[in-house]
DNA sequence: TCTGGGGTCCTCGTACTC
DNA sequence: TCTGGAGTACGAGGACCC
């Protein structure tokens, strides 16, 4: 669901030579809508958009929509104007993880090498799978095809020598196509595109960029990283000549972990109680406790977002002196910090929390720090082989149980008390 | 036109320590 | 004892991604 311009000239064949193109980036085509399309086959070849209820803004849209010049990131009611017969549906969040869990076991079939990008894409390393499956254009066309046959879904592959221009080659393969982007016309490929296609460069940065007359990568490519520092700063001026030239060693990485667990809710009609704040705060810290159980994190940090009714938006974020993951630890925090917020009358639109600075909420960790802590370390280490004979290796425990050693006891008989 | 929700990363200012 | 600079940690905000 890339929002990066692309480039009509870049839609065109490459070569065929896939030596070395070993990164592949699947991308599922308007995901969101294609989803509901399998559950309401009656409005295939209709305007369809998923999202805009209320304030909202369009998540995914139809092929369809698209022509009227619907696209994701609008606001819903800027799409209904633009096409007075569009189907509005709501998002299903749970079933587009479901359908989502489905194509990502149809790639782990190919190699053990992918890392998730979101909730629709994903990079693969396809070397190991070279001498099993072929040639990696013979992968890429073997993936498409399973992921059509069982799931009815259309998705675009990009292949490449590295993720980034992987995932360009895949954005120009839409819709429903495979674009391979041969490492010898790596840089003929990148120079024929707007600057706005690189990776970290938005909307902001395209105009700081246009400003000193930077339009395409190819003008990026032939500036100083001196000037672009001046622009951009000095990160983004360094990756975004790399980039420019393909260069970009950035391996797949299957497994990445989470750094952060939030939510958030715009209001239908703007808020101004702060009981009524500390209730949405109450049952958004319910929801991230859960979510952090879930995945056996404790967090060290919470941060509250508060967007006003004229969109000014700001943060405010605290370090915990213990890790949690219950919901009174969340909501206690949050509320002292939303206390320090002085409130415009107009109220707020949104209210937003956040869990962050994640770490293992495991028996093992915690275990590791009491014997810094210079606790009995045999009497644990007896503890924690009660607790692996009695629920395995990986068991996770929640850290609300653990991280307070004034509360919390392990015998040696395994049981925590 | 009027702007969601889930995230990551970077920059800058400030406080603190040495 | 006071002061300034360097390094570091933290917090806030913004840009960006899908």
């Amino acid at each position: 669901m890339s929002r990066a311009p692309r480039s009509a000239a870049a839609r065109r064949s490459w070569g065929e030579d896939d030596t070395g193109c070993t990164i592949l980036h699947l991308d599922m085509d308007a995901f969101f809508v294609a989803v509901e399309l399998l559950d309401r086959p009656e409005l295939h070849g209709r305007p369809v958009i998923v999202g805009g209820q209320q304030r909202g803004v369009v998540a995914a849209a139809s092929y369809e929509a698209r022509r009227y010049g619907i696209h994701s990131a609008m606001p819903a009611s800027r799409a209904r104007a633009l096409c007075p017969d569009l189907v509005v549906l709501p998002a299903q969040r749970g079933r587009y993880v479901e359908v989502s869990r489905q194509v990502m076991q149809i790639l782990s079939e190919v190699t053990e090498t992918v890392e998730q990008l979101s909730i629709d894409e994903a990079f693969l390393d396809v070397r190991p799978a070279i001498r099993r499956m072929g040639p990696p254009t013979e992968i890429a066309r073997w993936l498409r095809r399973e992921i059509h046959t069982r799931l009815d879904l259309p998705a675009s592959v990009g292949l490449a020598s590295t993720k980034h221009v992987a995932k360009l080659a895949s954005a120009h393969a839409k819709p429903d196509g495979l674009l391979l982007i041969p490492a010898a016309a790596t840089v003929d490929f990148l120079h024929s595109l707007p600057a706005g296609a690189l990776w970290g460069v938005g909307e902001r940065a395209q105009q700081s960029l246009a400003a000193h007359g930077i339009e395409t990568v190819r003008d990026i490519a032939h500036t100083t990283e001196g000037e672009l520092r001046s622009i951009l700063g000095a990160a983004a001026a360094r990756k975004l000549l790399d980039l420019a030239w393909g260069r970009d060693p950035r391996p797949v990485q299957p497994g990445r972990e989470e750094k952060s667990i939030g939510t958030e809710s715009t209001f239908p009609q703007d808020v101004s109680d702060r009981a009524e704040l500390g209730r949405v705060l109450l049952s958004q810290a319910h929801a991230c406790a859960a979510r952090l159980r879930k995945a056996g994190f404790a967090a060290r940090r919470v941060a509250i977002k508060v967007r006003f009714p004229d969109f000014t938006t700001l943060t405010r974020s605290r370090t915990l002196a213990d890790p949690t993951d219950t919901a009174h630890d969340l909501h206690g925090a949050a509320m002292e910090l939303l206390a320090a917020v002085q409130l415009p009358r107009g109220g707020v639109r949104l209210l937003g929390l956040r869990a962050e600075q994640l770490q293992h909420a495991d028996v093992g960790v915690q275990m590791a720090l009491d014997f810094e802590e210079g606790a009995d370390s045999a009497a644990a280490e007896r503890a924690m082989d009660g607790v692996r004979a009695r629920f395995g290796n990986q068991v996770l425990l929640p850290a609300s149980l653990l991280t307070s050693r004034r509360s919390t006891t392990a015998d040696a008989s395994g049981d925590i008390s």
